[in-house]
DNA sequence: TTTGTCACTTTGTCTGACAATCACACATAC
DNA sequence: GTATGTGTGATTGTCAGACAAAGTGACAAA
């Protein structure tokens, strides 16, 4: 015989269980509030320590957040909760920089294409924006950082595809996270990468995809040698790049906005 | 002025994030039991209840799992709970079947690249057992949907790159997922499938990039001409193919191992 | 129209208790 | 001596009930 492990479950993770089901099903709408403390007890015939322990589950997996009046409403998770789990997965997988970064360039080939399809007046504004935005902060290293980690993001979105925009902003944090490290090191990067931005731009705008994949892909490989020349190991783990606390800030208050 | 909110973080949560923090900067190592609740009140300075709650947060962020006493073991996130958070938001952020594949198609691509460049005969064996398994089972639809799933993550895993794997896995449970309803419907379609999958694994025997990219593009249009031709419309949601319980199913028992 | 006040609701936290389950050690039986 | 009961303590799961804190909404007062 075969025979499985017998997993009983607790009240809690049932009250957790039944609670995604409704939100996954539709029956509980997003930007509504879920029911009180009280009345989910009464529902589920279980104390509120137990519903309140359920209710915590479902608060950590993105699919309520809390309004004003600390009830909480139903929520599309937010490509923010992705990051965070895939951040922790990464970090203590002792994924290195180089998988990262070749899993990236994919990605980043794929966002180009897609934007230059679709490319959006808004969007290449958008850009463009981010690009002065850019130059204004040339000698602010920490400045730059986020500016460009918000340049892949806007290119991302102008691909208008949500698979792909929930796929990539995790390693887009991770990934520019480490950028820290190099900027601060080399200052002359800030101009290349300038550059860069500038012909990725030209070539969205003129829905050239081939210039503008070819310009991503020198600019990630810049970024990478720019890492290596600053005496980072590609080899190493993410981890020994990036402090938790960093990464954090970055998950809490990421440039731009989520999906929503 | 600006103004950013005021968020005052409750109890619980900050049980939470000291847990969190503490796990990521490596002080509760991997496989070790977090401390007893009754400890944890003690070195927090709070009661029972908010430290049960913040535990729960912990437990559903994928960093600790129940071992047999039911104590609570640290754990670095299998790509499981990646997928659940991953499936969540593309079905609530309403991802279509068209923008799910087309992210596919890229790192598949990337994963038999990578494949060809690192593949070790043990992979090789397991592809190939996969490949029988197929073989075997070819008049049993459910049966196939899990071994092509399990083919498909085998080649990410031969890839050898711990981030493709973790970026991929969701996107791959979701998408073949989605398979049932094709495959019940075109009962042909297996013998395309084995053929696909064989020509694959040829080329990656062989080392062989451009052949196993090529037939891996093809193999991933027949899905989707098959759905297509089974009155799939790939612009519709992912939520209106799958059920969230079959979904639910196949990410707590997936195919193959995770990551770990 | 704005501001202060009050009753009401809901959440956050505490107090204290008990049952269920598990690990471990020890005694007993074959 | 190995295997099977049994007891004990530790730990978690759940209950019961209480109160403080912070929000809502209505209404009176300036």
């Amino acid at each position: 015989m075969k025979g499985r492990p017998i997993v009983i479950p607790t009240s809690y993770q049932e009250v957790f269980r039944q609670l995604e089901a409704a939100i996954l099903r539709g029956e509980l709408a997003i930007g509504e509030p879920i029911p009180t403390e009280a009345a989910l007890c009464d529902m589920f015939k279980v104390k509120r320590s137990s519903v309140r322990e359920g209710i915590r589950l479902l608060e950590q997996s993105g699919l309520v957040t809390r309004n004003a009046a600390r009830r909480l409403v139903v929520t599309a998770p937010d490509t923010r909760r992705s990051s965070e789990n895939f951040i922790r997965s990464v970090t203590l997988n002792q994924v290195t920089l180089e998988e990262l970064w070749r899993v990236e360039i994919e990605l980043e080939t794929l966002a180009c294409r897609l934007a230059c399809q679709n490319m959006s007046a808004e969007s290449l504004d958008r850009l463009s924006e981010n690009i002065q935005q850019t130059r204004d902060n040339r000698d602010d290293a920490k400045a730059i950082i986020r500016i460009d980690m918000d340049f892949h993001r806007l290119i991302t979105q102008a691909a208008g595809n949500k698979a792909l925009t929930i796929a990539r902003d995790p390693l887009g944090i991770l990934l520019y996270a480490s950028t820290d490290f190099v900027i601060t090191r080399l200052a002359q990067s800030t101009e290349r990468l300038i550059a860069a931005h500038q012909r990725i731009f030209d070539a969205l705008a003129a829905g050239d995809e081939e210039t503008a994949v070819t310009w991503m892909k020198k600019h990630l490989n810049d970024f990478k040698r720019g890492c290596i020349m600053a005496g980072a190991d590609f080899n190493q783990p993410i981890a020994d790049f990036v402090d938790h606390d960093t990464l954090a800030a970055l998950i809490r208050n990421p440039p731009g906005q989520g999906l929503q």
